[in-house]
RNA sequence: CGGGGCGUGGCUCAGCUUGGUAGAGCGCUCGGUUCGGGACCGAGAGGUCGGAGGUUCGAAUCCUCUCGCCCCGACCA
């Protein structure tokens, strides 16, 4: 391909619009434009990006029997009424009508498409398993797109659906796709962790997250650094830390200590002084928070959640807590006309129609501090079990880095920073129940089939992979998706003899199964020509210009490690090849797990 | 949806406070000199200043409304 033919223009400034490194990479490479927020063109060089990585993720998942198709990106209000999202699903769905005043809505996800494909097609145990699947442009009117691709409204996805008889084998199938996906992030040569994660509202009984690890990502994740357990830190589990020894228990002393206009816990407790007492520890202290629930049926409760006054509270534990379908934490001024006290005095002794939930590492503790409800001061001698009838204990604290892991008992908490590329679900019977999706057994008694869905962010992948490969000059692109493997640069196209060259050495290349990207452009100084290079980041930079053909030589440049060979021009081919060799050899050392 | 910010050639921005014939750099076109890490000279093309209304002899500039976009937060498969 001549690049004085490509659609691309590649910008010296980064857009004003543009956040994040992938983001400014893409836009002045010339591989994105932005057409709406959070809606993009892709490219020509970003769609060969696109397209390849979608070739992998096919030949994986087909390896494992998967069948692909194709869904309407337009769907029927009908079906999504049928399955109850209809109502309870935000206006993150797109919803709109037809000429005759039908509702539709944009696809954002697609469960309820293949149900219905399948409860039609399938009525036989012996049809299963099937897993179906398509790789396809997805619509969420997210409240706030952001950092390009990375959370853009419109973005391409792949989504597999597994239908199986039972149990046991709706989990083999997601152990096979966990290792599909597996395969899949192995072959880009990303760094990535397949994660445990929260399965949120639509529930389900286990879910697993695939992360590349980029200090940009949007999800935290701990991993212990003994053995496997790793997870995203809304599932990650607390550890229990020792009982502490705060003395014999004593009775709940009311408005004990007094720290006028002091904010902030470790003020607070540093403040807290009496006879025996110069400051508390902060770990004797609690920390209070009021949340309103939300449920399913349209009912709100109010819950109050306490905790250790060094542990942070973890939302989504306790919305799985209280089974809430949404909770927010309740405004400041109702939360301090409800309690009687300015923030920070707010505590949960005597407070009627809350629901306490108390963080575990304080089960056994006693003689603890807590607002009092009364601005300024604060209770001593709080025993949660004594003082909170009707409490219960639960993990409601988020895990942090250091934490001992509660898994080995061994190893302790290392924190990353993730990009959520891929997820794989285990629906059980939601929508097969919702949507009458049954089949006959051998025994001819009709069953719901057992659900799995599976997603793969390909868009969002690949932004992943450039923010974890890039430097001060460009994109570094891995080779299975670079978009060309050869930059092949013409550095003096005024000259016959260079001219003659370069354009063999693209023919003998292509010739030989590499794609190249042929720099023909006239009138451009040679270091014009290398930034541009640089910038597109194809892995490997051939090189012609009469000041090598002095010597007879040609060039070829390695993107990451900057290292460049001379070699005569008829050894171009040879040469790529060892190059190539090595580049793929290293990425598959580099791979994650 | 709350808070903050920005809309001026393809891109990055100046001009606005104090109203008076719309600018720079990059990019693009043509000619010439250059040519191994974003060369230089000359000549060009390209803009309803986001939109509507208002004030004024006169609005990119002042006022009102509106649309779009970005960031922080909340929300979220």
């Amino acid at each position: 391909m001549k690049q004085s033919k490509l659609l691309i223009q590649t910008l010296r400034e980064v857009p004003r619009d543009a956040e994040v490194v992938s983001q400014q990479l893409m836009m002045r490479a010339g591989m994105i434009q932005k057409l709406a927020a959070g809606i993009y063109d892709y490219l020509p060089l970003a769609f060969r990006s696109i397209r390849k990585f979608e070739e992998i993720v096919r030949e994986e998942l087909n390896k494992d029997g998967c069948q692909e198709l194709l869904m309407p990106m337009v769907q029927p209000g009908e079906l999504w009424q049928e399955s109850g999202r209809w109502q309870f699903y935000g206006k993150e769905l797109l919803r709109f009508q037809d000429r005759k005043g039908a509702d539709f809505c944009l696809g954002p996800t697609h469960e309820e498409v293949i149900t219905d494909i399948v409860r039609r097609n399938v009525r036989s145990y012996k049809q299963l398993p099937m897993n179906l699947y398509q790789i396809q442009t997805k619509f969420r009117d997210e409240l706030r797109p952001r950092f390009g691709l990375m959370r853009g409204r419109e973005f391409i996805m792949k989504d597999a659906y597994s239908f199986c008889v039972d149990d046991a084998d709706a989990d083999r199938e997601y152990w096979v796709m966990f290792n599909a996906y597996k395969r899949i992030f192995s072959r880009l040569g990303v760094k990535f962790r397949s994660v445990e994660a929260d399965s949120g509202a639509i529930g389900g009984s286990f879910t697993h997250e695939f992360q590349v690890l980029a200090g940009s990502g949007e999800d935290a994740i701990l991993s212990c650094n003994n053995c496997e357990y790793t997870s995203n830190i809304d599932k990650t589990e607390a550890p229990l830390v020792p009982g502490q020894d705060h003395g014999p228990a004593f009775e709940l002393k009311k408005d004990h200590f007094c720290t006028p206009g002091v904010v902030g816990q470790v003020e607070q407790a540093a403040g807290m002084q009496d006879a025996d007492h110069d400051g508390m520890p902060i770990s004797q202290t609690s920390k209070f928070f009021l949340y309103l629930c939300t449920f399913f049926d349209g009912s709100t409760k109010l819950v109050g959640a306490v905790l250790r006054g060094d542990h942070e509270v973890n939302l989504v534990k306790v919305k799985n807590y209280a089974g809430a379908m949404a909770l927010e934490l309740m405004p400041i001024e109702e939360a301090e006309a409800f309690t009687g006290a300015k923030s920070g005095f707010m505590g949960p002794v005597g407070l009627k129609n809350v629901q306490f939930v108390v963080d575990r590492s304080l089960q056994s503790a006693v003689n603890l501090t807590c607002g009092a409800n009364r601005t300024d001061y604060h209770h001593f001698g709080l025993d949660p079990a004594r003082d909170l009838p009707g409490c219960t204990f639960a993990d409601i604290r988020m895990a942090a880095e250091g934490d001992p892991c509660p898994r080995c008992g061994k190893g302790t908490f290392e924190a990353f920073r993730g990009i959520e590329v891929g997820q794989v679900f285990k629906l059980g019977t939601k929508y097969s129940k919702s949507m009458g999706c049954t089949f006959l057994d051998e025994n001819q008694l009709e069953k719901p089939m057992v659900m799995g869905c599976y997603g793969i962010g390909i868009t969002r992948t690949v932004v992943a992979a450039i923010e974890q490969n890039y430097d001060a000059d460009g994109i570094i692109w891995p080779w299975p998706i670079a978009p060309y493997q050869i930059h092949l640069l013409n550095l003096d196209p005024s000259n016959a003899d260079v001219n003659v060259i370069a354009n063999r050495l693209e023919k003998e290349l292509e010739a030989a199964g590499f794609e190249v990207l042929h720099d023909d452009r006239e009138g451009m100084s040679p270091g014009a020509k290398f930034k541009d290079a640089d910038l597109l980041g194809f892995p490997l930079r051939a090189m012609v210009g009469s000041r090598g053909l002095k010597e007879g030589v040609v060039e070829l440049r390695d993107r990451r490690t900057k290292d460049v060979r001379k070699f005569k021009p008829e050894h171009m081919v040879a040469e790529t090849k060892m190059a190539r060799d090595r580049i793929l050899l290293e990425l598959e050392e580099a791979g994650g797990r």
